[in-house]
DNA sequence: GCCAACGTTGGC
DNA sequence: GCCAACGTTGGC
């Protein structure tokens, strides 16, 4: 029996690569995950069909923006073999790889972006949640079923109906 | 194994 | 651009 649906979210720079990006890409590989925590998550616990909030950090107003299906499940990330590319990682070996990736598809963008400054207001019914811990820098964040509801609930909501 | 120095993340 | 928080590195 296949295990159940899991949720995460995914902060990208809008800068370096935005959910616009992944809709005029049709697909792309999660690449440059630089964190211990990140990877074993990504290698061990981010499953086919999993679906994720494409999160944008470093920006006015960070939040999530969209969702994305998983369509390939972690395996090594390569870019950290290149030499040329900037997440290059010279102690990543071929033969065992240090660093892990996952591919996604976008499934739609959210009709309107869900703010960091939003969800922190709803920390209550959010219960424990990476993203809104004080000085949490997690690239990969698990999102429980609950938070999933309560976050899409929140894009229908009107900004100003808190 | 400790911990200071350093680099990075990411909100503000 | 600033800086708090955190992770990593490396000397000892």
């Amino acid at each position: 029996m296949p295990t159940r649906k899991r949720y995460w979210l995914m902060k990208s720079e809008p800068n370096t690569y935005s959910y616009a990006d992944l809709v005029r890409a049709g697909r792309t590989s999660w690449e440059g995950v630089r964190n211990y925590q990140a990877r074993n998550l990504l290698r061990d616990e981010v499953k086919l069909g999993d679906e994720v909030l494409f999160y944008h950090s470093s920006c006015d107003p960070p939040g999530a923006v969209g969702i994305c299906r998983v369509v390939r499940e972690g395996y090594p990330d390569h870019t950290a073999f290149d030499e040329a590319s900037p997440y290059y990682d010279e102690k990543s070996d071929p033969e065992k790889p240090r660093w892990y990736m996952v591919d996604v598809e976008p499934v739609r963008a959210l009709t309107r972006t869900v703010t960091l400054e939003e969800l922190k207001a709803q920390a209550k019914r959010l219960g424990d949640f990476a993203l809104i811990r004080k000085g949490n820098r997690l690239s990969v964040i698990p999102v429980s079923a609950a938070q999933w509801k309560v976050i899409l609930a929140l894009e229908q909501a009107r900004s100003d109906d808190t």
